[in-house]
This record gives C-alpha cells, sequence and structure tokens, in this order.
DNA sequence: AGCGTGCGTGAGAGCGCTCTCACGCCCGCC
DNA sequence: GGCGGGCGTGAGAGCGCTCTCACGCACGCT
C-alpha cells in the first residue's frame, strides 16, 4: 500500500468508464484489430481521461515476457564503457527503441559476482534480448544465450561461427581504405600499429591493412606490424619499436585514434615531421582526431548507426521471429591534415 | 508459452524441493530474519540446486515495486548524452546498483512523444527511482517528480528550492580554484568564456571567476566576460571577442575543455603564445585537455564518483526512508602546460 | 425459412510472487 | 502444573494483466 503515491487507474477502471469488458479494454491497448470502432473509440476516450498506463509487472507476469532489453557490457572490461565508442552506439539503440515497448536495461557488470547474477539473470528470460557490446573475443556470453534461445545481437563480428546476430563496421575495408590513401600519398614503407590479438576489431583491421598492401603489388611484411592495447602509450611503444626496427618508415596506419596520438608523440620525439617524413592515418574518428597535431586523417565509424541496427536486428527477431542476421556497415574515411 | 525456453523453476518448486511452503521460500529470498536456521539451509539448497532465480515482474507486481531505477536524459539535449560527462557517471551508477536488488533503465527521450510516454510512465510508478541527468535549468521534471513523491536525484545543483536529492560538482570552488592559479601565475587581465547563462554548471563557474577576483581584491569586470555555448567553435568565437575588448588579455579561464580548445584555437590565430602570452585553464579534464597542444591545465571532476553519490542517495531515499539531500563533490585542479 | 459462418464480446483462469493472518509450538513465568 | 508470549510456519488472498474459450448476434447462403 504506497499510500503517498494513491490508487492508480487499472484496465479495470478504463474498461468499466468505457462500459466494456476488461478482455475489450485490453484489446484496444494492445491494438488487437477484433475491436469494433465504437468500443476502440469509447476505451480511447476512458484511458485519456483516467490518464491510465499499463501496468509493466502485471503485463509482463500475464504475458511471460519482460518488455525489456539488456544492453550488456560483461567484465572484464565495464570501464571499457567510457570509450567513447559507447555513447553514440547507445544513443542509436534507445532511438530505435523509443517508439517500441521495450525499455533498455543498462546491464554493467563491474564484479564477477555480479556477472554470475547478470547472467543468470539473463538466461532465465528476465529479459526478451540481449545487445551485446564485450569486444573481447572468447566472451562465452553470447553463445550461452543463443543456446539458450534468448534473441541476442552482439556489436561486432562475433568471433566464431556462434549463432547470434550481430552488426559490425567494416573495419576490413576502412583499413584497407586508409592504407589505399597512404599508398596514393605514395609512401613506400607502410606499417601498422595494430591492436591485441585477441579482439576482433583489431584483427580485422590489420587484415585491411595486408589487403591493400596486397592489392598494390606489395608483400606486408610482419616486421612492419606491432601491436598494442588500444591505449595512448601502447600506440606510443609501438611506433617507437617501429621505428627502431624500421626508420625508413614514411606511412603509419593506427588502428585507433587514442593509440593514433600516442604514435604522433613518437614521432615527434623521434623528429619526424607529420605528414612530411611519416604520414599518419588513425581509426574511429573521435573528438580526439579533430584536436590532434597535426589533426587526423581517420577512418569513421558510423557508432549511431551500428546501435541502430542492432537494436533493429534485435527488433526483427523479437517480433518477427526472423533469424540471427549479420549487418556490415560501411566505414568514411575523413581527411584531415596527418596524411 | 513460450516452448523453446521450458518451464522456469518457481517459488513453488523451491518449496517443495526444500520441504517447506512458499512463503518460507521467499522470507529466506528476501533475507527475512524470522526463518530457522534449518529452513533457511534446506531452501538455500534447493535454490543453488534448481538454479532458480525470482521471477522480476511477479515480485513487482505483488510487491507494488518496480526495482528498477530510470537514469533520465530529457529532451531537449538528448544528444548531450555523447558528452564525455556521461559515461564515467554511468559507470558509478551502475557500480553502486550492481550488488543491490535495483536494475538501471536508461530513459533516452529522443522525441517529444517518447519524453510524453517517458513521464507518464515514471510518474505512473513505473519506476521506484530516478536519476534525472538533464542539466538544462528550468526542467519542470524533477519538480513534478518530487510532486508526486518519487525519490529522485539530479545530477548538478538544482535551479531553485525544488525538493529533491542532488549530486554536484564544487563548480565555483573549482573555477575560483582555476583562477587563483592564473592569478598566482602573475596574470593581471583574466578573462572567461563562460557557459550559456542558463545552464547552472555555466553559471556557477563564472561565479567562481568572481570570487577567486574578488578575493583577490580585484573587481570582475562584466566586459572579461564572454558567453559561449559548450561548443568548439562556441569557445572560440568568445575567445575572439575578448581579444578585441581586451588585447592585453594575459590569463582565461574557459568553463568546458571543448570550448578551450577553441580558446586556443583563437589565440594562435591571433598570434598569441599558451602560455607565455596568455595562460589557459579549461575544466572537465577531459581526454582531450591531456592531448590539446599545449596540454590544458584544467579542473577535473569526480565524475564517477558523482554518479555513485547519486545512486546512493537515491537508495538511501529508497530503502531508508532518507529525505532528499544534496551533496557536492570537490574538485580537482590538474596542472599540465597551458598555464 | 433454416442453417452455417464469422465477428465482437465477456467471463474467468491463471502468471509467480508478497504479505497478512492465524495457528501451533516451546519457552519461562508464577 | 497452568498460562501467556514469542517465534517459526503455512494457508490463502490478491497484485493487474493476458489470453483462451464460449457465447450471441447479424449476416449470406441454399
Amino acid at each position: 500500500m504506497t499510500a503517498a503515491r494513491g490508487r492508480r487507474c487499472t484496465l479495470e477502471d478504463v474498461a468499466a468508464r468505457a462500459g466494456v469488458s476488461r478482455a475489450t479494454a485490453s484489446r484496444v491497448v494492445n491494438g488487437s484489430p477484433r475491436v469494433s470502432e465504437a468500443a476502440r473509440r469509447a476505451v480511447e476516450a476512458a484511458i485519456d481521461e483516467l490518464g491510465y498506463a499499463p501496468n509493466r509487472a502485471a503485463r509482463s507476469l500475464a504475458a511471460d515476457r519482460s518488455e525489456s532489453i539488456a544492453l550488456v557490457v560483461s567484465e572484464p572490461g565495464v570501464r571499457l564503457f567510457a570509450d567513447p565508442f559507447f555513447a553514440p552506439a547507445t544513443l542509436g539503440v534507445t532511438g530505435v527503441l523509443e517508439p517500441t515497448r521495450y525499455q533498455l536495461v543498462l546491464a554493467l557488470a563491474h564484479t564477477e559476482a555480479g556477472h554470475q547474477r547478470l547472467e543468470r539473470h539473463l538466461l532465465h528470460g528476465g529479459v526478451d534480448g540481449v545487445l551485446v557490446m564485450s569486444g573481447r573475443a572468447g566472451d562465452p556470453l553470447p553463445g550461452r544465450l543463443a543456446e539458450a534461445g534468448i534473441p541476442t545481437v552482439v556489436a561486432g563480428r562475433p568471433p566464431d561461427g556462434v549463432a547470434v546476430g550481430y552488426v559490425d563496421a567494416d573495419n576490413v575495408g576502412g583499413a584497407c581504405r586508409a592504407v589505399r590513401l597512404l599508398i596514393e600519398r605514395g609512401r613506400r614503407r607502410i606499417g601498422t600499429v595494430a591492436g591485441p590479438p585477441d579482439m576482433v576489431p583489431g584483427v580485422d583491421r590489420r587484415t585491411g591493412w595486408e589487403k591493400a598492401l596486397v592489392a598494390a603489388g606489395r608483400a606486408p611484411d610482419p616486421d612492419l606490424v606491432a601491436a598494442a592495447d588500444f591505449t595512448r602509450a601502447g600506440g606510443e611503444a609501438a611506433t617507437r619499436r617501429l621505428l627502431e626496427r624500421h626508420p625508413d618508415l614514411d606511412g603509419l596506419f593506427v588502428a585507433s585514434d587514442l593509440m593514433a596520438l600516442g604514435a604522433l608523440d613518437a614521432l615527434r620525439a623521434a623528429g619526424r615531421r607529420v605528414p612530411d617524413d611519416v604520414a599518419v592515418v588513425g581509426f574511429d574518428d573521435t573528438e580526439l582526431a579533430r584536436s590532434a597535431d597535426p589533426p587526423l586523417t581517420t577512418v569513421r565509424q558510423p557508432l549511431e548507426q551500428l546501435g541502430a541496427a542492432m537494436a533493429q536486428l534485435l527488433l526483427d527477431q523479437l517480433e518477427r521471429g526472423a533469424p540471427p542476421a549479420g549487418v556490415v556497415l560501411d566505414t568514411d574515411l575523413v581527411v584531415r591534415a596527418s596524411a
């Protein structure tokens, strides 16, 4: 008895006021076609007058669906949520979900215990569908969800043949385009600062680098690849290594803007001018790229679209029973001063 | 009948297996003290063996609470969610909420219609508590929620005497500290690029500028204030205006890092060296500050703490019936090269 | 005129849980 | 030895909704 709030009005009240049964009122609320015009109008009027809003809990219980979708960022790596990647993608998700009846539940597992609880909750039908943003390859969650028959869409190409929906940016294509620019600019010795080998986007971007080189009739030299961890310091160190191994480096594709900032640091420290001595292309087109010195040429991912596509794919599974599908989004090359 | 998922196990099942009644099982699940050790152990064992997880909808319906908390970013300004402010704050919120029974519902209203629906949902008890991130002064939502008796905590000092909880960074103090640094550096003519006059943090930071000046025995000249809109271009334009009015400007406090980047652009274009000719201090300590040229001295807000404190305050209201309280968090001055 | 046919409707049975209420038991008390 | 007072427990009544089922009515057909 939450006295403070007073009694909320129920479907029963609406039905009474409209002079119909609860069943009919329910049909109107849920947009069933088998209702007469008169009844529909009466119920709609009653809803307006009473300011009726359905009780989610009751509806969920009766219909055996939660009407909610989880946005999961699973441990390890919650703190990754602060990555500029997330906000725009989330915006895309909520934009698509807004006109639907689904609510978005943010499920960030900070601890192992929390992760356990979360997984149990998801697997027990606590939500109707799941959007996974983990990123780490080998995350067992998407597979388990798929197995349990819970509609799931992951961000990024799923590691292997897991039967879940996914949306990915065309990392290979984007990286390839970036390296092609470097080639067009007449660069002869093009290295890359790659991501960690256990992260799919990192691998894909490296693949793009290789592909562009091969397409230009050059052999990709593994020695021109230095892996880093998507941090600025990592990018700097990797670039330093590259410079040591190949003092004649004149083109550099870096798998993220943040790492590219580190690369710029290393290049500056080594007395190389950008883009004169070494042309640099990043990836992501975060705010950082625009404000870098020199402003970074980079590959932009349509993050908001990515989130929107994820939500749409999930909705397709949820509403139309569509099978899990995959979508790959094009990237854009944003040319600034660094290459 | 969601056949695919099979029948989930209910409290009834747990009770049966433990050889107790549903009521007792419920008591164990909810941590009631009036249960014998034996019963508690039996029920806990049954829960483990069966992999029981309570049905949220049923629980909510019976207990008349949703066990969920909304994180609201209300229109206009959803896109603001992409601001670097949000992710860390959200992380703070989820960190506090994780061990509780509350789930976080992300409610970003993209459209007017969506906003309506959202407000109705919140006001109708769709959630137990609300965290508002709007920022815009004069947002009527917090007031309405408070009126409706729905526990609410807003980010930032609430515009006027609205009876809601809030957590704010010490904008006045932080700005004051920043300007004091400029004074300590021997700057004589210290201007400020302020935020829009209808946003509380903007106003507070300007107040801090005044306070520091007054404390140092100088009269704050309104002519040394240029308002902008928290964008880079706005910051640049405002700085240009300041420079025209006061060519002898030698210190500049900018109410956000992004605007400070614009200020740096304007200063560079005007041939001023930073910090030699003009010392600059920003606000926020975003990633941008570190990578600016020169790296920006700035005021850091403890964003994650801010989110955590918001969640904690709301929890206090929810669980302990505490009255809405306000918390102001200290800021840190991060000294880099620009001042 | 008689009979389907189908559509709009209402009655009612739950969904899984919480919570009130009342019951029995064992204790300590006089 | 009788009695009051917990304390642990179980029975059962809902919470507000959805959805199945069956009913009655107005048709169109033969």
